[in-house]
RNA sequence: GCGGGUAUGGCGGAAUUGGUAGACGCGCUAGAUUCAGGUUCUAGUGAGGGUUCCUUCAUGAAGGUUCAAGUCCUUUUACCCGCACCA
């Protein structure tokens, strides 16, 4: 049989449509397995080769289970609200509606091309009312439960896509969508409150079987800080200032206190401050810092005393200056920290550069040097001196504290709540109506969705106004509770909101009354295995989590965590090595590929390129390589006759089946693919095999290249898809061989490989061993020392 | 700065977790087939030395443990990815 690609894959893509062989069953009494990859964003650019990486790592698994009787539910849909299609269609004066179901139709299409099994019956599209309309009742959920909040506060704000955006989206002080520089903006902000949910979205981690890196990575964006507050009494007044400390054992050795310029205790105390337009002018130079000169200045510490205010160090009463710094922050902790310069770095430099006293407290290092952070016996301490662990000292200062009244232990995070809100016009209305009796009030559950009104114009207000402040048939309203007028909030949700629950909806994607319905997600929860990109791992997985345990929490979804299993794909890089760019015109189009060589060689490759978590160079020579390959699978077909099996290459067959089977399973597509290339070599070599033989291969190879695979199904006969049929099992017994080659080392260096019977025991293997004429040559006149066997694999015989 | 990771032929990468380093693919060399080849087939292909066969060296670098190290330990270099004055 020839390899003719393009006319085979168009027809089985047309049988599995019209047999609908990928539909996830609703017999909910089978064994299910939810494979769920990260749904695309519908770009105008087209679907990238990296989508198609994306999504054949949890195709072929899920492939698999579906062989293996499963059933499997592997659904796709849209993430389409956003910044780009707005932008677009601004600059091209085009509806989003239009261009997103543009983008749809055309990823869709080009993802049936690759002939990825994705259940097309459950599509979600997120900018589709009866999906938007639970994007809205849950954030209505999360507002009857107090855990959405409004606040005028300081935000970072994008000049250029003029939205305001999530520290998540303003990682490293640029925009996550343009990249151009934040600023630091007041508004109001819609704040949901996660902070609520860190522990349960720490702890939780525990109970999922994520990458390690994965784990991680939310550990440390979760932020988690064990420690203390403490309250220093401003002397002369009844206030004192609260702190935050991770180190309330090193107390004693306190000389200052710091505070952030924008702490309110200045403009409270600011008639007694002596110098408070001092004050007030670096807290405005710090303002206008960028975060790139803030982070590239942080070793020369800055600050102002604050003249006319002192502290009292609670431990021992000392009377301690206070300093204005932006070392300290706001938004961590209480913006006030103790300052213990020989056991702190930061400290210490800005001790340094202030002349302020530096007091060993801890033995071990070298105050006069540098701060010493490490453990070490208690000093200059008092009721402390001489304990030598950390922890004891902790517990005794905290016991200290709380005696007086004046501390207690403390957890502290560094995430933040997520700033929700967004004065945009391609997203979700946020569900609320502002009446001027009544404050806030959320929009009644029976008027959802609350619909995005038509609009020609999408431009943000300059003021970073969201357009739909301008369309007053949907700003005027009346009041839910006291039926006077009022108005609508006017900005929309972040892209977030959508991809937050959207696997919830797959489970049962066209239900009105309900986000979905509790048999379905009990079946089908948790999502058996997710994979997606490591960029996600933070931000999406985060706040898909959260709002997944919040959902538990009111009894809207049956299982604590939405993943069971989490991993990731590497990227695909240009032919250069570099990242693919559209500026630097090194992106590989999959289309291209398709027609070229056919979606079973795209398929087979991004998959064998490489190893699947890593970053790996495109190679068009190589992808001819896999071309190759499948045209000698279908070259096979011209081989294969009789039944039964091929002596001479039954072990080989039990071997690949066994080694592709739990390859895949590791996500070592690379050597799955290697070991079937390897078995077609031996085939070749044998020239001959057995219909049953290519009807066993044809089946291992379908869920990486299955088309070809459906074809060679067909000719051999067969009823039914072979993407259908049973996965092949193997015999343990028949991987191994009846003689296995051992390795003859003298010292360690190979001198002779040597076929035995794998059962041959120590004695007689060794004795063959030394029958060798090589062995003979380098042990001769020598004494035998040790000798050593390792059944099946090494005979190593030492000598002096 | 802190945390995590990676380093193997000309290239992408294998290596049963301490047991024949370089599977598989690309590329390259030679030969055959073909009117032609970015076709197909056969053989070879880590480096050096003697040339049917041997032999020495070789997994970023330097040490160490071991009969045996790409794999374990110590030191070190380079690159990648997170976080970044988190108190």
């Amino acid at each position: 049989m020839k390899h003719d690609f393009i006319n085979i894959e168009k027809k089985w893509q047309e049988k599995w449509e019209d047999a609908g062989i990928f539909h996830a069953s609703e017999d909910h009494s089978k064994k299910k397995f939810y494979g769920l990859v990260e749904f695309p964003y519908p770009s105008g650019a087209g679907m990238h080769v990296g989508h198609i990486k994306a999504y054949s790592g949890l195709e072929v698994v899920s492939r698999k289970r579906r062989m293996q009787g499963y059933n499997v539910l592997f659904p796709i849909g849209f993430d389409a609200y956003g910044l780009p299609t707005e932008n677009y269609a601004i600059k091209t004066n085009t509806h989003p509606r239009v261009v997103t179901d543009t983008n749809i139709a055309n990823f869709t299409s080009q993802l049936k091309r690759v002939g990825f099994a994705f259940d097309w019956t459950r599509v979600v599209d997120t900018t589709e009312e009866g999906y938007y309309k639970w994007t809205q009742w849950i954030f209505r959920k999360m507002f009857d439960e107090g855990l959405v909040f409004r606040a005028t506060t300081l935000v970072n704000y994008c000049p250029s896509c003029k939205v305001v955006l999530s520290n998540e989206d303003s990682q490293g002080g640029k925009c996550d969508i343009c990249h151009s520089d934040i600023v630091q903006k007041s508004k109001d902000v819609w704040y949901l409150r996660i902070t609520e949910y860190a522990d349960k979205l720490l702890f939780g981690l525990d109970d999922v079987d994520y990458l390690p890196n994965v784990k991680l990575q939310q550990e440390n964006w979760i932020g988690r800080s064990e420690g203390a507050f403490a309250n220093f009494a401003i002397k002369g007044t009844d206030d004192s200032l609260r702190i935050y400390t991770t180190r309330p054992d090193t107390m004693f050795g306190v000389t200052f206190m710091v505070i952030a310029p924008e702490h309110p205790i200045i403009e409270k105390y600011a008639a007694q401050i002596s110098n408070i337009d001092a004050l007030n002018a670096y807290k405005e130079e710090c303002a206008k810092k960028t975060e790139f000169e803030r982070t590239q200045l942080v070793k020369d510490k800055t600050g102002v005393r604050i003249e006319g205010l002192t502290a009292i160090n609670p431990a021992n009463g000392k009377e301690i200056p206070i300093f204005i710094s932006d070392y300290v922050m706001m938004g961590y902790g209480t913006g006030a920290i103790m300052a213990v310069p020989a056991h702190d770095e930061r400290d210490y430099d800005f001790a340094k550069k202030f002349g302020i006293d530096i007091i060993e407290v801890i033995k071990g290092g070298n105050i006069e040097e540098a701060a010493y952070t490490g453990d070490g016996e208690m000093v200059n301490s008092e009721f402390l001196n001489g304990i030598t662990t950390k922890k004891e000292a902790i517990a005794k200062m905290l016991e200290f504290l709380a005696g007086k009244g004046v501390g207690e232990r403390g957890v502290q995070y560094k995430m933040k709540d997520w700033a929700f809100n967004r004065q945009r016009y391609w997203g979700e209305p946020i569900p609320i109506v502002h009446c001027p009796t009544c404050g806030m009030v959320g929009v009644p559950y029976e008027e959802l969705p609350l619909r995005l009104p038509n609009m020609d114009q999408f431009e943000p207000g300059e003021g970073g106004e969201s357009p739909l402040a301008k369309v007053e048939s949907f700003v005027n309203c009346t009041c839910p509770k006291c039926g006077g007028a009022a108005k609508r909030e006017t900005d929309t949700m972040p892209q977030w909101a959508g991809s937050s629950w959207y696997f919830l909806r797959y489970c049962d994607p066209h239900n009105e009354n309900m986000l979905a319905s509790k048999e379905a997600l009990e079946y089908w929860l948790p999502v058996d295995w997710y994979n997606g990109g490591m960029e996600h791992v933070t931000r999406h997985m985060i706040y898909s989590r959260f709002w997944h345990h919040f959902l538990y929490d009111i009894g809207a979804v049956p299982t604590k965590e939405p993943y069971a299993k989490r991993t990731a794909q590497g990227l695909i890089l240009g032919p250069d090595g570099d990242k693919m760019s559209k500026s630097k015109g090194n992106v590989v189009n999959p289309n291209d590929v398709v027609d070229e060589y056919g979606a079973d060689v795209l398929r087979v490759y991004v998959l064998f390129m490489g190893e699947y978590g890593s970053a790996t160079p495109w190679n068009d020579s190589s992808v001819r390589g896999v071309k190759r390959f499948l045209d000698r699978v279908a070259g096979l077909t011209d081989m294969a006759q009789g039944e039964g099996v091929t002596p001479k290459l039954e072990s080989a067959f039990h071997k690949t089946v066994k080694k592709v089977s739990q390859d895949i399973e590791d996500m070592k597509f690379n050597t799955a693919i290697a070991a079937m290339m390897s078995l077609i070599n031996d085939i070749y070599d044998a020239g001959t095999l057995t219909r049953d033989e290519l009807g066993i291969f044809v089946r291992i190879l379908c869920p990486f290249a299955p088309h070809i695979c459906e074809e060679i199904w067909e000719l051999l006969g067969h009823e039914g898809f072979a993407s259908a049929a049973e996965w092949p099992a193997w015999d343990e017994a028949k991987t191994v061989d009846a003689t296995v080659t051992y390795a003859v080392q003298v010292n360690g260096k190979l001198r002779a490989t040597l076929d035995l019977p794998k059962d041959m025991d120590k004695d007689s293997a060794i004795a063959a061993a030394k029958q060798e004429p090589k062995v003979i040559q380098f042990t001769e006149g020598k004494t035998v020392g040790k000798e050593i066997f390792v059944p099946g694999k090494i005979i190593n015989i030492v000598v002096k």
